[in-house]
DNA sequence: CGATTAATTGATACTTCTCAAATCCTGTGG
DNA sequence: CCACAGGATTTGAGAAGTATCAATTAATCG
């Protein structure tokens, strides 16, 4: 059985990739671009399967071409806990490798997903020689230590509704509204929602029918439309 | 009144700084230490005081010499979320410079703390000509973000007396235990634990009596010495 | 030694969890 | 296309955990 679909040297051209100015390689040089596309391995995943697994030592990092993927933590009781996403032009991994640390995540795939994947020595190749991309790597770190910090505070402070009530925000903001129905453009379960929260999937169950119920939300099985966005934002007193 | 009771180039001297080793300017050779030591602004600060407020743009970065310091966050109600603390040879305000963002979190000292204030444009300097000086500090970057993951987890999924079990743990990982008492060393109110815990204040009183009550600690004031370590590990359901 | 601030305790209300049972989907193989 | 198995969702009821408010006592700092 096929886990890899694809692993080949390129489908796609690293210099004419149109994600590369969304990725942390638009600082990259022609020569190094070009190395960048000679050792990279396209590699595709299904819907389901794990990308990497925490716990794991990975010797590269997976740079997302398209498809969305969740980052996960596995917490009491098996409960999984989702710290993030990652979307096209977003590195996988490249936390592990620079901490020198074992994966604190497992990456999978929430649909299909065409990465590529980068080794070790590469990524480190260019963070000795390019200091343009070490300083971008860096924003980008730093920056996702903010948004952790600003996640700690929330998840210690709010309750389980606020917490719902902005986790339907964030989605929002980071999948986009479906043009044809309106929905925000991610399908989750809602015991993935909840993993996100941080609560029993009951209670996210009775919570969302509860917003249905305001009329805040419209709710169509796992595609969720934000009716009332200020009720939201009141509901998760969410002020910046 | 004085705010800053020291202001002069150097009280201490960086190439022989007894705290550099622990900090990332082990990295820097003697030019570069040279520059530093030229450059930086030896400061001291107050118990209480803040060092550097949350929201504001900092210009530069403090190296703590001496003392501990706390990263809080201003959440629900004006009640803060302690999110980390600073010790000896940390570097406080870079996620900030870094990312572009303003101060995510504001840094108070616990006690009376010296520090010494790096010009942004000189840190940046560093960077830009000294690899390995930016791979020490994407290091330390990702391992902090690899420990904000495993907050958010532990947030989330714990009980609040779970939590508090592995804060005091950490707290005695991070602080050490006095020679003399015991004790924890680091002296915090019951409200100050509560902001680490996420909880209310009255919750870790209670909590704490009960741990006392069963032996597991002793509590002498804010002085809290850990009788039954297995006992905590056990309670805050900690493994690794 | 006052005056504040911190710590403690009690009572009560509320949120959220857990367990159990029923219903609804969805993809699959016949 | 249909029936079915297994997972996902929903609902209910009761228990547990925490928060909140108020009142009291203890500790700390000029």
């Amino acid at each position: 059985m096929p886990i890899k679909t694809t692993q080949t040297p390129a489908p796609f051209d690293c210099s004419t990739c149109g994600k590369r100015h969304l990725s942390l390689f638009k600082d990259l040089n022609e020569d190094e671009l070009g190395e960048l596309n000679n050792v990279k391995a396209c590699t595709s995943f299904r819907k389901g399967q794990i990308i990497m697994g925490e716990g794991n030592r990975p010797n590269g990092v997976y740079c997302i071409h398209s498809g969305k993927a969740k980052l996960t933590r596995m917490g009491q009781n098996g409960k999984d806990q989702i710290i993030r996403f990652a979307v096209e032009g977003d590195l996988i991994g490249y936390r592990s490798l620079l901490s020198n640390e074992p994966l604190s995540a497992s990456v999978e795939a929430l649909e299909d997903v065409h990465a590529c994947y980068i080794p070790k020595h590469v990524l480190f190749g260019f963070l000795e020689t390019n200091p343009k991309f070490s300083l971008t790597l860096l924003h980008m770190a730093c920056h996702e230590l903010g948004e952790a910090g600003k996640l700690i505070t929330d998840i210690a402070q709010k309750s389980v509704r606020e917490r719902l009530a902005e986790v339907l925000l964030m989605l929002k903001s980071q999948f986009g509204i479906n043009e044809e129905t309106g929905a925000i453009d991610i399908a989750l379960t809602r015991e993935e929602i909840a993993n996100m929260v941080g609560t029993a999937t009951e209670s996210v169950i009775r919570l969302i029918s509860e917003f249905k119920q305001d009329e805040v939300i419209d709710v169509k099985g796992r595609h969720i439309t934000i009716i009332d966005e200020p009720a939201l934002l009141r509901i998760g007193k969410v002020f910046d």
